[in-house]
Formats: structure tokens, C-alpha cells, sequence
DNA sequence: ATAAATCGGTTGTATTTGCAACAGAGGAGC
DNA sequence: GCTCCTCTGTTGCAAATACAACCGATTTAT
């Protein structure tokens, strides 16, 4: 329970806001705080998605998984991050995907329909939180575009690429910690995962790459 | 210019707004109109985008034009929808994509960090802006996610299928008419253009789909 | 310590796709 | 009517991928 303030400092929903503000804003809100295992579903699909939610440990995947079993891992949220809004905003009823834990996890959930219903009433917080919002979402949207970016290349080398160089920019330095396993990169980059470990090996062999279990490192 | 209220009233952005408050707001942002010929890009790659937009007439498509010059069609403005907005409220410097008219287009520009910042001023029309802007956003975001529901299926046909059960949602009845030409539905869905249009005729063949030019129909 | 499970790599084969080139249908313009 | 151009379908071949099966290393549980 310690740690939350400052998991919560880096949420993009309370960008700019102060620790005691931010304890203001949830005692108004007053979110539930969740554990998930490993695996467990957090929201499933085809249920309704009444709540936004933020990560506070671990890591969940948002994932969808079609007739014949494939998993695609459309997108992860680590500590800080929101999830949910877009369902909640969009008035979603059924949700077309599901959220588990990709571990372990702690999240906070509460409802952001009175957030954005009470704005009328100007609480000096809640249009602050409505901004926020929407960068977040602007955020999401753009964060979409960079995975279909790397889904539509036409062949893996291309999709891994693009993959180590969108996760590149992101962290700087020249070693990349990636927070998928190869199963999991696999699905989040829609291919089969030993046509994925065939091809990441063959550019380690023809120089192209480095990498040794998750931390990668794309060689000039 | 006599239809422009017609098209501005179903934007997202003005929902529940009545047409004398519509121009109401517009004479308050000054939005810019115009013209683009097809083909003719409107926002360009690593350009600021500084307004977002709003399609009165044709239709944009957001495309994304990689190394070994792969087109990708990563979304589609018809009129009444709201573009550009997920770079300017992200704060984007350089856009990643280009937009560009998929035909002879009219759009109206305009500034919306104006409407955010102002927003304290608590403008009637504005509050009820943002909240709008919100779940367009947030619409967005699931049609992205419909897109990598497509794009993410591992073969032609399971594209093609993901691709037209959700034209089929939206347009009711059982006839599904499509806005992309086979180049550009090639594209949308990230496959050669020969390999789809056999895989539409092997479907045809197999009693599956029928289609006459861009109308289709999936046969149970 | 041992057994079981998980994870990553390897291999071979069948299938799918990309690519290039061509052909025919239809439209636009002269 | 004619040509030119665009769009769609077709074909053959080379390349890439999915799939299944297996192996070894490492980790986890008992």
C-alpha cells in the first residue's frame, strides 16, 4: 500500500497533479483495489466493462483470442497505466476483448462515469482529470497505430524490427529489455513462435542482432 | 456549402448539439475550409499536425508507406469524422503517417488546443465539446482494435472474414458494401493484392462469400 | 534430490503467400 | 468507334510461414 502514491504519481490520469491532490482525488472517488494471479481475468469479454482501472503491479494483457486459438496479445499495461477507459468512454456493452493478469497483479478500479457526468459541477480536480484523460486516450490511439505498424509489416524479420526499434526509442540506452517471452512476443506480433525464434536467430547469425533471454540489441 | 450543417451535425465532436449551436461554436474556433484533390496529401509525414479536421465531403485515408514502399491503410475519414485529433492531443511533434485524400475532399481545419486550454473558462459549448471529444477518442480506439482484429488473423481468408463480419455490423442488411477498391482493401488488410483477389474468387467458388465489385455477401 | 513443467531452439514438411507478368472487362476521353 | 487507362482476375514460381514434433536447458514443485 506504500508504494501506490508513487505508482500513482506516474499515471498519466494524475499528470500534473501533486501526491495530496491526487490522495484528494481518490478519497472522492473512492476506487476498489484488486488482486489477480497470474491468468486470471480481470474483465472478460463479452461482460460489461462498468469500470476503468489503473495497474498498480504487475502487468496485464489485453488479449483476444479467435476460433482457432490463436491468442493475440493486443496490447500490455505495466504499473501506472489505465485501462478500461476506452470501453467506459466509448459506452461499450459488451467488451470484444479480454484483460488478464500477465502476472501477479495489483490494480485499482473505479468508476469514471461520475467523473465525467459530475465535470458540470467544475470541482477544480475533475477538469483536470478530464484533460488528462484525454491525452491518455490520444496516447492509446497513437500507441494502437505503432502495433498495427509492426502487425502489418509482410514478414517476421520486418514485424521484429519494427517491434525492437519502436521499444528502442522508448528506452534509451542500446540494450533492449523487452516484457514479453518469446510465446508472448510471438502473439503480440501475430506469428508462430518457432517461425519467430527461426528468424531471430538467423539475423543473430547474419550479425543483425543480439540478444540473450529478453534484453535485445539491434547491432549496426 | 449549403450541406456543411447536414455532415457537421452527425460529427461526433457536436453530438447533441442542436445546428444553431453548431455555428454558435464554429464561429467561436474559426475553423479553415479546404479543398484537396485526390491523391493530394493533407497532413504530411513528419509534418506538425497543428489542427484537427473534420471531412465535409469524399473521404481520407490515413496511410502509412514503409522502406520497400508497402502501402498500409491504417484508417478511413468519411464525412463527419473527426481526424488528426489523437496527434494534437497527445502532443505529437512530427506525425508518424500521412493523411491523405482517397478522393476529391473538402475538410474544415481548426484549432483545437484552443478549446482545451479555454475550457476553464467554462464555455458552455466547450465543456460539452470535450466531453464528446472524449468518446470519439475513445471510438477510435476501438476501431483500431477492430482493425488489429483484422490485420492479426493469420491468413487471407480469416482477414477477409474478420474484415467483412464487421462491415457487416455496422451496415445492416445483408448486403455489405465496401469503401475501399481491391488495391486499397489489399492494403487495409496488409496482404498482396493477387493473393486477395484469389482468395475472394476461392471463396466465391467454395459457396462462402458472393460479391459484385465492392458489394458483398456472406452466404451461410 | 527427483520429477514435472516451462521455455527456447531446431528440424522437416505442407501450406500459404508474395511477386511478377499477363489478360480481359469496363470507363473515360478524344 | 477508337485508344488509353484503370481495375480485377489468373497463373506459375520462388520464398516465407505455420504446424507439429522433438530436444535440451532451466526452473519449479514435491
Amino acid at each position: 500500500m506504500d508504494n501506490f502514491p508513487a505508482v500513482l504519481s506516474r499515471c498519466p490520469l494524475f499528470e500534473g497533479l501533486s501526491g495530496g491532490t491526487i490522495a484528494k482525488v481518490l478519497g472522492c472517488i473512492k476506487p476498489g483495489q484488486r488482486s489477480y494471479a497470474s491468468d486470471a481475468p480481470v474483465f472478460r469479454e463479452n461482460s460489461e466493462c462498468a469500470h476503468i482501472g489503473i495497474v498498480l503491479s504487475g502487468a496485464l494483457h489485453l488479449v483476444r483470442n479467435d476460433y482457432w486459438g490463436n491468442r493475440a496479445i493486443v496490447a500490455r499495461f505495466e504499473p501506472g497505466m489505465v485501462f478500461g477507459e476506452a470501453f467506459v468512454c466509448a459506452g461499450v456493452k459488451a467488451l470484444p476483448v479480454t484483460i488478464i493478469a500477465a502476472e501477479r497483479s495489483e490494480v485499482l478500479l473505479f468508476n469514471f462515469t461520475r467523473i465525467i457526468s459530475v465535470c458540470s459541477a467544475a470541482c477544480e480536480f475533475h477538469t483536470g482529470l478530464i484533460k488528462n484523460m484525454i491525452a491518455n486516450l490520444a496516447q492509446k490511439n497513437i500507441q494502437l497505430m505503432e502495433k498495427i505498424e509492426c502487425v502489418t509489416q509482410r514478414n517476421t524479420r520486418s514485424k521484429i524490427l519494427s517491434y525492437l526499434s519502436l521499444a528502442e526509442k522508448r528506452r534509451k540506452g542500446p540494450v533492449i529489455e523487452i516484457p514479453f517471452d518469446r510465446q508472448e512476443l510471438a502473439d503480440y506480433l501475430s506469428v508462430d513462435r518457432s517461425a519467430l525464434s527461426a528468424e531471430l536467430c538467423r539475423m543473430r547469425d547474419e550479425g543483425l542482432l543480439a540478444f540473450h533471454k529478453n534484453k535485445f540489441q539491434i547491432l549496426p
